[in-house]
RNA sequence: GGCGGGGUAGCUCAGAUGGUUAGAGCGCAGGAUUCAUAACCCUGAGGUCACGGGUUCAACUCCCGUCUCCGCUACCA
């Protein structure tokens, strides 16, 4: 197969957000295959720069500091720590960690911004948005609570609803109340820069589908289009296929990298101007530190620019920053953006708000040593195509009957037997087995090739197939019979595993560091990394350390520990959820009773009931008010069926002005009970009493 | 409802541009072995490749329809 050899690779892994620790999805999804791609690249000795850092930016950070009576400041330091020393202990080796909330950042940040306004890539738009008048400032979308107008559960948030998980503007909200003064908010006008992204339909598309974007100013190597991951491409058509729209630049905030044009206080460049350019300052950081220019990294066509992201943030480096890099002019575009998929946890999805994961920094403590187990546990079932699963159990049996039972052991019976035999003093310096030898120089060949196609797992294989190759070797070879009646054979059969190891530690090297080092240790050798090219050879008269146990097998009570702590989190969560649930709802401000008196409320029956087509939610009431029989759409149709809300009293909001919805007049609206969890339940009357009713 | 990605042995998953008996690991059954962390090695059983049509000499692989899981999106007062 045919590959690009560029001069140089830029590395990027997805920048972890400062306000909550990693878990093993962040590893799985971007981290790990990064680091395992960099490591390759380096035993290539390749030119590559790994970066990442903290996104420190944003609403969320801000909100979070209010409620914990803290700074943004002391949030971000504290999970910038966090996650950084998690991530060194974990052995992710970034050439550099940095972080947004930098100087260096502001000023690479606000210059591009400057750049493109010069380049005239953005439209300056007036428009109205809610703006608090006791704190005086206006309001980003976290800081707007209210109630969906999608579920009608209150407490969603400006930008989503966490009950529906749908997206939604401020002014959508019902009822909005602003977090800062718990007042309700008022609309003010305001000006912000706009990305008219519809200007960059064209070229993206062919972009993405050839590979080549015809007006660049640099002709860059084209990408291998079909080298990008189908998920990848496909949730990129499909954002394409609905047309690319305008999207904001600029918030109104005080906690970002603030706008650098007169006359604009308070705004600060939104996180798509923001976190991505965190790249290239933490780029800039680096070179500074090592002594090189940063540009060649960021500009020269014959780079090869990589972004490991998980699936959520593929439309974002896919589209956005592509549009953003090109509209510069400076830049080049990323070659490939292999984001991975999701990785569940005992079957449910892993959730920082429920506490359901495996945080990174937790396990490190509780399983200390253990960090080559989980690189490979995750390697084995990254997310590459689809989601995948992380259990307990299986994590235990991959180590146990993988690592243990086919590595370890293997590495394990040949020391025992070199010792036994030779007092570990090297027999042999070259390979005497030729077959042997060819078998490892496939899986070298093996490795690279998955290695430059993203597929880490087959990679992984790979190596624990060569580990089998060695068992199957040496129980054909029979040392333990053959020592005495062929003992030269026995002696090379026994060097020629030796050798086989230290090229499992050289092959493992990009997945299982630590045990790589332990392996080249036991060897004694000098140097305890090997790059690929470097020829091994263990001179005749060498003395190899006595074995330890590579790995250690996982006991079960261990594992059971781990469930039940999951299993602990869970109930605590669902407590406290519907605590949080329950507590929220804040009360509505006042109103008089006359505004009362205005609703005309009564009991109604409902007599028939049927589906709205193309509407999951939607169920098309017939109602007798008893004054008259009406029709009234309402979105219960994800808790009842038609069938068994037929003959059923409600009450209904009768004089509500009507209003089409999917081309169907709803008139007046009828009343539901909502429980914690969103389940919605009929509010009917004791007895049946007459339709037409009053409630009062 | 629309769009995207999945649905392959008990479990976890591989299977470019259609082509002989559909693969791996784990698990299971049997055998062999004792150097090894009761590990290793060999053999075997197990699949209507979600379902129904169609194109083709030939389909897991292409087309149409259905069901189902995940994600985005629409309707929701």
């Amino acid at each position: 197969m045919e590959q690009r050899k560029p001069k140089r690779y830029t590395v990027t892994a997805a920048l972890p957000y400062a306000n909550g620790p990693l878990h093993i999805g962040h590893l799985a999804g971007a981290y790990l295959p990064a680091d395992i791609f960099v490591r390759y690249l380096r035993l290539h000795r390749r030119d590559v720069v790994f970066i990442c850092g903290s996104d420190e930016h944003g609403a969320a950070i801000t909100l979070r500091a209010k409620k914990e009576g803290t700074t943004p400041q002391q949030i971000i330091q504290k999970y910038h720590e966090l996650n950084q020393q998690a991530f060194a202990d974990f052995g992710i080796s970034f050439d550099i960690y940095h972080r947004t909330s930098d100087p260096l950042h502001y000023d690479t940040a606000q210059s591009f911004f400057l750049q493109l306004e010069k380049n005239g890539v953005f439209e300056v738009e007036e428009s109205e948005q809610y703006y608090d008048e006791e704190f005086s400032q206006f309001l980003a979308d976290r800081y707007i609570t209210g109630t969906c107008p999608k579920c009608s559960s209150s407490g969603a948030y400006g930008d989503q609803c966490e009950k529906c998980g749908s997206s939604l503007n401020p002014t959508d909200l019902i009822q909005p109340i602003s977090t800062l003064s718990g007042k309700p908010p008022v609309k003010r006008k305001t000006r912000h820069w706009y990305l008219p992204m519809q200007h960059h339909q064209e070229w993206v598309e062919e972009w993405i589908k050839t590979g080549r974007y015809p007006s660049m100013k640099y002709p860059v190597v084209p990408h291998d289009a079909n080298a990008w991951k189908q998920h990848v491409r496909g949730q990129c058509m499909s954002w394409l296929r609905d047309g690319l729209k305008s999207r904001a630049m600029t918030r109104d905030l005080d906690w970002g990298v603030p706008v650098p044009l007169p006359h604009t206080e308070g705004k600060v460049l939104y996180v798509w101007l923001d976190a991505p350019i965190g790249y290239i300052s933490a780029t800039r950081q680096w070179a500074t530190n090592n002594n090189k220019d940063w540009k060649p990294y960021w500009q020269d066509p014959d780079t090869q620019l990589v972004h490991f992201i998980g699936k959520d943030n593929i439309v974002f480096h896919c589209i956005i920053f592509p549009i953003l890099l090109q509209a510069h002019g400076d830049y080049i575009l990323p070659d490939n953006i292999p984001a991975n998929e999701f990785l569940n946890l005992e079957g449910d999805k892993i959730s920082t708000s429920r506490n359901h994961a495996v945080w990174l920094h937790e396990y490190l403590l509780d399983l200390p040593m253990r960090k080559d187990e989980l690189r490979y546990v995750l390697t084995s079932i990254s997310p590459e195509n689809a989601d995948s699963e992380f259990t307990w159990k299986d994590y235990q049996t991959r180590i146990n009957s993988e690592l243990v039972a086919i590595l370890g052991n293997f590495v394990n019976r040949v020391w025992v037997l070199y010792h036994k035999y030779y007092n570990g003093v090297v027999q042999y310096a070259e390979f005497q087995d030729s077959g042997v030898k060819e078998v490892i120089a496939q899986t070298y060949d093996a490795l690279a090739q998955n290695m430059e196609q993203y597929k880490f797992r087959q990679a992984l294989t790979e190596v624990i197939d060569l580990a089998r190759f060695g068992n199957k070797y040496l129980t054909e070879k029979e040392p333990w019979k053959k020592f005495a009646t062929n003992p030269e054979q026995t002696a090379q059969a026994l060097s020629d595993c030796l050798l086989l190891i230290a090229h499992l530690g050289a092959l493992m090297q990009p997945f299982l560091p630590d045990t790589a080092v332990r392996i080249f240790e036991m060897l004694n050798f000098q140097k305890l990394q090997i790059d690929w090219d470097e020829e091994i050879s263990l001179p005749q008269g060498h003395v190899i350390r006595n074995p330890v146990l590579l790995f250690e097998k996982m006991e079960d009570d261990a594992i059971e520990k781990q469930i039940a702590k999951l299993a602990q989190a869970k109930t605590e969560n669902t407590q406290s959820t519907e605590d949080a649930s329950l507590a929220i709802s804040p009360l509505k401000p006042e109103i008089t009773f006359d505004e009362f008196a205005r609703m005309d409320l009564r009991i109604g029956t409902i007599k028939e009931a049927v589906r709205v087509p193309k509407a999951d939610k939607l169920l098309q009431l017939t109602i007798d008010t008893g004054i008259d029989i009406r029709t009234v759409v309402s979105g219960i149709a994800e808790h009842y069926s038609p069938e068994e809300v037929i003959g059923k009293q409600v009450v209904l909001l009768a004089n509500l002005a009507a209003r089409k919805l999917r081309n169907i007049e709803s008139q007046g609206m009828i009343l539901m009970a909502k429980d914690p969890q969103g389940k919605l339940y009929f509010v009917s009357p004791e007895q049946v009493v007459r339709p037409g009713s009053d409630v009062a």
